[in-house]
DNA sequence: AGGTTATATGAACGCACGTTCATTTCAATC
DNA sequence: GATTGAAATGAACGTGCGTTCATATAACCT
């Protein structure tokens, strides 16, 4: 017998299932405590503890601590990438720009977590996973891209380089993550304005 | 005896001082793994290697990793400011902002490792060191947001609102850190101008 | 009620961590 | 050549790491 026979909450059981709500929630806190901490700072006892089991029990739902922080990021760019798939797009260059400036900002204000895991353990990552993380963040970025150089060659945007000024827009974009505060001075709303203002400016239109 | 002993290159004494070149050397290594690996997953030994030291010599320069991370965070921001200081700062709300967005681009794409660390590791200090680093970071966004608002007042910037407009300002420049490469496409000065170019125009300028 | 099976425990594994310290090394000085 | 002292060694410290596994538990099925 030990102290957590106490715990009042047992798990659901949905049998046949291997996955019930543990899974989740192992994900759920990893990526809190990914994203306060860093990966190399959390211990899996650490995630533990936050998820309510000892140690050895997460390894029914992962393979390992690599495994875990790369379904976390994979999961993220899947979901972006397909959340701009659902997305209406706009009829021409200028209106694509203020739908992904808009979409941009809007979906990584809703997941500070993972949005900040997936742009600071990428250093973290195994060769082969970094690989695969990549290629999907190459293929969002390559969404911006085409939206500027269409722009660009109809002679709606003035863009001296297309590449940098796709780098420069994200940069902007993304940052917006590292001071917005929910409780802050600003709607999320108004931000996408004001944001999309600058952006239309920067490109030239 | 020990394998060291074998050492070509022995360490140049200046009889008194506490301080020859291992000192430097350990920043510099410490700078290099930090930036590559992050702070949380380098481990002393692993920088005394780079050094060319035992582990425990390391103490004799530092007080502890902790202590080690400060200064290096410390030494960039005082650089940083320091820099701005001695820069000529322009006549005018536009000049100045010309000044400070190539300042602020030349700045940091010669020191792509201090840059890092000084955003990436500020959650691996402790919450003393922190606030003293926040203090210095936020001094240096002043300087920006304080040529943002003359502009504004003076009617030449054309601003929703000043202090988003720094942070995306500061995000849209130091993002040229991230992809940046010194063998790349673009000169520094390529990028400079047309990160300018950028910018006054998202500036209403 | 008994059997099955998914899930969790808790101890253990070998290893690496940050840090300390008695001892050794060796260039500079006398 | 002897003395000095800054600087480095290398072993040791206690701790915590990621991961494994035999065992226990409890919800489900028959």
């Amino acid at each position: 017998m030990n102290v957590r026979s106490y715990n009042l909450c047992p798990m659901a059981r949905t049998s046949g299932s291997h996955s019930d709500i543990t899974g989740p929630r192992l994900r759920a806190a990893a990526q809190r405590l990914f994203a306060r901490q860093g990966y190399a700072a959390v211990s899996m006892r650490q995630i533990a503890a936050e998820v309510g089991v000892q140690a050895g029990a997460l390894y029914n739902y992962i393979p390992d601590k690599q495994g875990l922080l790369f379904d976390l990021m994979k999961s993220h760019l899947d979901d972006l990438i397909a959340a701009w798939q659902a997305e209406a797009k706009g009829q021409n260059p200028l209106d694509a720009l203020e739908c992904f400036t808009r979409f941009h900002i809007r979906f990584h204000l809703e997941r500070p977590d993972a949005v900040f895991i997936a742009y600071m353990e990428l250093r973290n990552l195994e060769p082969e996973n970094f690989a695969v993380i990549e290629d999907l963040r190459k293929r969002y970025e390559t969404v911006l891209e085409d939206i500027l150089r269409a722009g660009k060659e109809s002679g709606v945007f003035s863009l001296p380089d297309t590449k940098l000024a796709t780098m420069a827009v994200i940069a902007m974009l993304t940052g917006v993550t590292t001071w917005y505060r929910d409780d802050g001075r600003l709607s999320r709303d108004r931000i996408e304005r004001i944001y999309w203002n600058m952006v239309r400016k920067a490109v030239g239109a």
